[in-house]
DNA sequence: TGTAATGTTTACCAGTCGGTCAAATTATCC
DNA sequence: GGATAATTTGACCGACTGGTAAACATTACA
């Protein structure tokens, strides 16, 4: 009878568990590159190596395929954003916030496309995510900034465009790497374009964000 | 017989020149949010208001549409690095390169999208423009900061991923508009977020460069 | 080992894609 | 106003799109 499409059973078999790991591992690829509209199930079918009814025989359409990738992927990529701690010393907390947020981009790079794209394309798929649970992580830890801005720990300054500038600087290294690349030309595109970019952003942000002193309250 | 195609015949006509320009403006909407792949034809006739056909009287195919919008947005894009002047104040250059770029990004989202798609889909329609002219007019200006890095005019840093981190962070407030607008909610999230950001930015950018005194020489 | 559930494939569908063609319409210029 | 060139359109093409149906193959389990 066949009524497996990857939820409806309870248990889900080792083969479900290998194709569906296949299939969105194929997905990730293609998606990252083309966007939703711009990918096809076929393109997608070819890349895991099975035949297309195959993939819908596990994901019923290609929004299941998308939903299912952004889930899995939104968890993880909001990770070092939650690793952010209010108990630790700031400038460790920035920097290696900083260091994390690098190193996605350079270890997840079709990760961070496949969010561009979707966010670039107007986020069809995940608005509801943006405004939600994303929201209010980001509010959390903007309360978390905005204190220690306060206490003089560091630079008064907008806690909300601060994570943005973070996200920005570190993902243009996954999401522009071709432009990264093309700029750096062959001697300096090399990997240790990372490093050189962790440098200069971390000395940017510390810098930027000196407290000012201990500083007088209201 | 018309072989008119835009560009066979010396002068262009005047219903040449508006219906081209109607086009590209219709193709500038599409393109912007659903890429090269994800874009069609027939959306983009629909937003310019005229048949299929005729928009394929005036570009002989989408690649056409799509390559004379990258070539006519490329050049103003660069415009605001262009200016950069190695004669002026440093402080006063990055700071006033900084808001132009986010006036851009406020005034411009939709070429900013463009580009961003592109580049982000692997550039396959202007690896050429990013590996030519766009990394000789990057270059001199890197050459430009270094000099002022090495006169201790700012503090020292690697003028590539400042220029980077710089096209990052101001292209972020139009390439993730409905993330920022998403995680700023309905209270911040108004106009006056360019104003926010502009404060930010500079302050970042100033205080992270900030020249370490004089300095002496070799 | 049999059999029922699970997994895979071939053939196919209706709608959309980029693009063509010839006919019809409109502007231009004498 | 008429001839000529420029513009516009409807009808159409083959290739591709997301997705389905049903036959076939394989696995799990009694």
């Amino acid at each position: 009878m066949a009524i497996p499409r990857a939820a409806k059973t309870q248990r889900r078999t080792r083969i479900q568990e290998e194709k569906e790991e296949q299939i969105l591992e194929a997905a990730l690829d293609v998606f990252a590159v083309s966007g939703f509209r711009g990918s096809t199930i076929d393109q997608i079918a070819e890349v895991a190596g099975m035949s297309k009814p195959n993939l819908l025989y596990y994901f019923r359409t290609k929004e299941a395929m998308h939903r299912s990738l952004i889930d899995r992927v939104l968890f993880t990529w909001l990770e070092p954003l939650r690793a952010f701690d209010a108990e630790g010393n700031p400038e460790n907390e920035i920097r290696s916030y900083i260091r994390r947020k690098l190193e996605m981009a350079r270890d997840f790079p079709r990760e961070s496309r496949l969010f561009a794209n979707e966010v670039l394309q107007g986020a069809p798929h995940i608005e509801d995510e943006l405004k939600g649970p994303l929201k209010e992580l980001v509010d959390e830890k903007a309360e978390v900034i905005r204190v220690w801005a306060k206490a003089g720990k560091i630079a008064k300054c907008d806690p909300y465009h601060l994570i943005f500038s973070i996200w920005s600087t570190t993902q243009h290294y996954a999401d522009f790497d071709v432009q990264v690349r093309a700029v750096l030309g062959q001697g300096k595109a090399g990997e240790g374009r990372f490093e050189d970019a962790a440098r200069f952003l971390e000395q940017l942000f510390i810098n930027g964000l000196k407290g000012h002193a201990p500083q007088s309250e209201s």
